[in-house]
DNA sequence: GCTTGCAATGAAACCGTTTGTATTGAAATA
DNA sequence: TATTTCAATACAAACGGTTTCATTGCAAGC
């Protein structure tokens, strides 16, 4: 492989001159640029990354930290992640990190060692969670996700609350007043927070709230599908289900159906995030939309401009979200 | 930031045996290992990877190269990449091409620039399809996907002629004779695999094949919804849809019931791929399963055996296909 | 006791760029 | 004409590790 030396050899220039050809072609002369730039076409030069890298000390490259890649909702964050960097030319390295603490330290671990700019985290964990005491702006870090744990760098998020509240008003508004809960994982701080939302919504109409209503599970099909088979096999006269994903409103679905119930005659559902199936489910997911790709573009950005020292400390972006009306609610006559 | 000059200093030896004591720990006395272990340790010393892989000449990182991150099965495939990559200590670089010939070629000029060691290509372009005389082994290049150009280079795959002429055939068994097909993008060799054991079926069953049953569209929910309408309001005698993705077969669905079809009695639907929203989708689908993280796990196994040089020229790994029966298909009396 | 062999370590070259500083030559100025 | 200025270029020193090769000291063998 040709490099800067051979290059700057046949063009009878230093290698200094051929560096300079590239990063800043205005500080050559016309005869001089044409000379180099023919040179390495002719030799094929591509300059050695690496070496390039190591010289300037950055990487061009963002660690973006995925709970899980297989997740659709992710995978939206992480398509409009890659988006921006693109754009940006920066590079992407993924880890799938399983939502396991350790996976995520080695992650951190990453821009200590220099081999990635800054950190992406799609998970719930924040900086102070997975080392003691992140000194501030020592790794770039930006999370794309709403935390609890205080935080002294950049969020993106939605207000997990407030949408959780606007769909349960729109189920009550609709007549329903016995409405099952299919919340996730129970210690995920989002999970709270629309459960919060739920209850708030509830206050509003001055119903109390039955703890015995609400089924915990896993953010995916299958654990929609077991909490609403435990749910509804204990309670059989509910009239709606606010779930906390689409995924387990899918699965929820799948569960009702089985048990013979006609939807949404018989039960309405609800979603969280508005993916794309949602809308070819049987039936139609009412859900709320979450701007997943525009969550992903936001937080490279952010992270664009934490690198470039354009912004330091936690800056807070909240996305806004929108009810999805379809078919898998009616109206309670 | 602490180098290994600092940690020489303060353990009293040479930059070279504290490379040693982590690189090679057996060739260091017990005595020095541990002092250099503890001043690094104090030192919070963490090699810089750039001055690492500058020296030693690899990335230890492979670039996946994915048409569409956002779909969920190449995200699975991504995520089987992922644990095997992991495993064996390799970082993960993703590119979304959106199937851009011209990302495609920025890719491999990161291995050419040394940002990468390989390319693990899940789209259909080959690397003779991308550069004009691929020099073998120049650029260590992995295909996970059937493909119809010539290769030099390790692919990882499915029989998509026996998978599908196994669907058609099963569909013909249970008595379908007007069977339409939704079929993918029409250049793409996978569609013209599928079709072509689409045919084989008929042709066993002695059955003609009717060019206008087939109706094309993208690999999306939103391409089988539109090609199924466009198919079925033009023949409304079909008694089953064979679709060549689950998400085709997903969006036939919904357009279907839009229709006012009742499913399966009034038509049955096939997919391909085995996603799992299909297994919960109404009615659950009937398909191809496609073995996607064994897919990507052999991809990335073939990319470290490339890399380590234990392979090279043309391994070609066919995996195996599974029919799944679920209750999109009904049995025509 | 002297040589030999080997384990442990150090010195220094090297990896391929970028970049600060020095040098050159020609044009502009006095 | 002598001096100054400036653009264009070269020189050489980094960057922070790894690795080759040389050196040292000690145990084993004669």
């Amino acid at each position: 492989m040709a490099q800067i030396r051979d290059v700057s050899k046949r063009a009878g220039v230093s290698p200094a001159t051929v560096s300079r050809a590239f990063s800043d072609p205005g500080k050559l002369s016309k005869d001089t640029l044409k000379r180099v730039l023919k040179a390495a076409e002719e030799l094929n030069y591509k300059p050695n990354s690496m070496a390039q890298l190591f010289r300037i000390k950055r990487t061009n490259a963002v660690l973006v930290m995925v709970p899980d890649v297989a997740n659709v909702l992710f995978a939206r964050i992480l398509s409009g992640i890659e988006r921006i960097a693109t754009e940006k030319d920066y590079f992407l390295l993924v880890s799938d990190t399983k939502d396991d603490p350790e996976v995520e330290r080695a992650g951190l671990e990453m821009v200590e060692t220099r081999r990635a700019d800054g950190v992406i985290q799609l998970g719930e964990r924040g900086l102070g969670d997975l080392i003691a005491d992140p000194a501030p702006g020592q790794i770039p870090f930006v999370q794309a996700v709403e935390t609890r744990s205080a935080h002294a760098y950049p969020i993106v998020q939605i207000n997990n609350f407030a949408a959780a509240e606007s769909m349960a008003s729109y189920l009550l508004s609709l007549g329903h007043r016995k409405i099952g809960v299919l919340a996730g994982l129970q210690d995920r701080y989002v999970t709270s927070e629309r459960l919060r939302g739920f209850r708030s919504a509830l206050d509003s109409f001055g119903i109390g709230f039955d703890e015995n209503l609400v089924e915990y599970g896993a953010y995916s099909m299958a654990g929609g599908a077991q909490a609403a088979l435990r749910l509804l096999s204990r309670n059989r006269s509910l009239t709606a289900l606010f779930t906390m994903s689409d995924e387990m409103a899918i699965g929820a679905i799948r569960t009702a159906q089985d048990l013979g119930m006609q939807l949404p005659h018989d039960l309405s559902v609800t979603g969280f995030d508005n993916i794309e199936f949602g809308k070819y489910c049987t039936p139609p997911l009412t859900t709320v939309m979450q701007p997943a790709e525009r969550i992903g573009e936001v937080a490279m950005t952010l992270m664009g401009n934490l690198l470039r020292g354009e912004i330091t400390g936690d800056a807070e972006q909240t996305l806004g979200t929108e009810l999805v009306i379809r078919a898998s609610v009616r109206r309670l006559t």
